[in-house]
DNA sequence: TATATTTGTATTGCAATACAATACTTAGTA
DNA sequence: TACTAAGTATTGTATTGCAATACAAATATA
């Protein structure tokens, strides 16, 4: 219900309006995203200039909406959870499995994502560097350290796993590439934050929901600055079981050729094998390490 | 140009005769992709039901112009790229950009796609169990071979690579996963190939276009067709060279429970230090292996 | 087995949206 | 400074996407 769009009462008159618009008061061109707005309140709905293209919105909720329930969804269960009416859930349901990203089981008509998904992250791996370059450096990190290690990039409030390279003694892969964790609460994050302005660290942790994860995440803002300082004089930051309960991790900053924040590198360990002092102790060097040998990689 | 919509003529009339429509002459329902009329000319078109959203679609066809040329695009490229109007590029460039699966470099002004792109894989990876049901198997065949391991599922006449655990000893990380390759001139796909009736993969290998890849890349049907009855006489199947000059593979098909193909394992090594002899020696066994273990796996 | 209820599918008129055309602006070059 | 090419903004038009709704099929209930 309540449609972001605020598409609530169907047929409202909407005198359309569209030609004429407001004439771009500022000098700055529409494509910048110059919305403060963010976040109104579910996934939906971005921007509203005439250049927006609606439909491809609401294409790529529905293929959101298996992101939050994981499991094969029906017609209608797509349309509650998009907000959409039964007959746009349609249209796009049956465009997107029409292209392929969708898979329709017959006997259940339920859909699910389906592995032409993939195709659009292989699309951005082999359009970006940065992986490839890094790949290197976090080989040798899992090697020095045995234990798994991501490479992570800011997006929005969150961080975004874009690599990893599970522990040597995994027997499970962890699908966490493409998966998002809040950067106030992850080693990840504070590394990454520790590279922007204290403006833009306000700026982010106002945007953020601060509502904790497990009973060990910090949420109080004070101590989430004192960790992103922490880089600032040790080159490294630490979360312990602040995501999930059991996991500790360590993260150190990459950086740009520009000398901006990039992104940074974790290790990921569990408890009760490891403490944070330990944690510290052994695998501060190697993250450091690893992060600095990447910003260095990136700038040649 | 000659956009696969056939919107050649601007301002053609096309009658708005869009309600009325065919009545449904069959009794299968619309959402059967009842069209025979594969693949046509380029990447865009496939549906034309009232049902099909073509914004959709061209959202999507301005992505997959970056699979092509690897390089961020200007709008131009892209309108060029895909067969859109200039005007078209435009807004879906706006409009991807909003979303944040374009990334736009303000000084050069070209696009490229962003990391949350990878955002949907993890939406397929997370909803579909097969490549962490497999992950346990797929781990002990790289350990047990030290070679790089890559689980791959059928698409269309390809292909694509839903995992990759690469080998023990490298220090690159190959963006495969995402990535396609044709059925006919790889292990995998000549794997799962093995699993089709014949008259299916007769069907694929029409679709198919058997252009060689590679001065080994074998095309004669006859000889593809021997590859793949190898599989049901020995349990795996090898390619050498056919797609990477120096690469060998060798595969072993994957069962679902209902009986039918699923996919395939393939171990991928390079010459000189293997050699077919040494692969089929000491990898065919673990190829196997791995390939009846996830089958069983998934059975239960 | 019949009836009710829910879910999926097909159709249609309406109007809002996406488009081509085009004018305007900026950047890059001569 | 003019010239050219590329990017950006605007607008009328009609195509497209939508809600509403009718129809069908499946599942639940009696």
């Amino acid at each position: 219900m309540t449609n972001a769009s605020g598409r609530l009462t169907p047929l409202k008159p909407k005198t359309g309006t569209r030609p004429g618009k407001k004439i771009n008061e500022t000098d700055v061109p529409n494509y910048i995203n110059n919305s403060e707005d963010k976040s109104e309140n579910s996934s939906i709905s971005k921007a509203d200039s005439s250049l927006f293209v609606g439909s491809v919105e609401k294409g790529f909720s529905v293929l959101h909406a298996f992101s939050r329930s994981r499991k094969p969804l029906s017609l209608t269960e797509i349309a509650s959870e998009t907000g959409m009416g039964k007959s746009a859930a349609q249209r796009f349901c049956y465009t997107l499995v029409q292209l392929g990203f969708l898979e329709r089981d017959e006997s259940s008509r339920r859909m699910r994502p389906s592995a032409k998904l993939l195709e659009l992250s292989h699309t951005y791996l082999a359009s970006n560097p940065i992986s490839s370059i890094a790949a290197p450096y976090l080989l040798q990190a899992r090697e020095n350290s045995g234990e798994a290690v991501n490479l992570a990039l800011p997006m929005e409030q969150d961080v975004i796993y874009i690599a990893r390279l599970s522990s040597s003694n995994s027997h499970i892969l962890h699908p966490i590439v493409g998966g998002r964790a809040p950067m106030f609460c992850t080693s990840s994050g504070r590394a990454y934050l520790s590279t922007q302005t204290p403006e833009d660290i306000e700026r982010i942790l106002d945007a953020s929901d601060l509502t904790p994860i497990t009973r060990h995440t910090i949420t109080d803002r004070a101590e989430i600055l004192k960790r992103v300082d922490d880089v600032t004089i040790n080159g490294y930051t630490t979360a312990c079981q602040e995501c999930i309960v059991g996991e500790l991790t360590i993260a150190a900053p990459i950086w740009g050729a520009d000398g901006l924040g990039v992104g940074s590198v974790n290790i990921c360990v569990t408890r009760p094998a490891w403490t944070e002092e330990r944690v510290i102790d052994e695998l501060a060097p190697i993250v450091c390490q690893t992060a600095h040998n990447i910003s260095l990689a990136l700038s040649n």
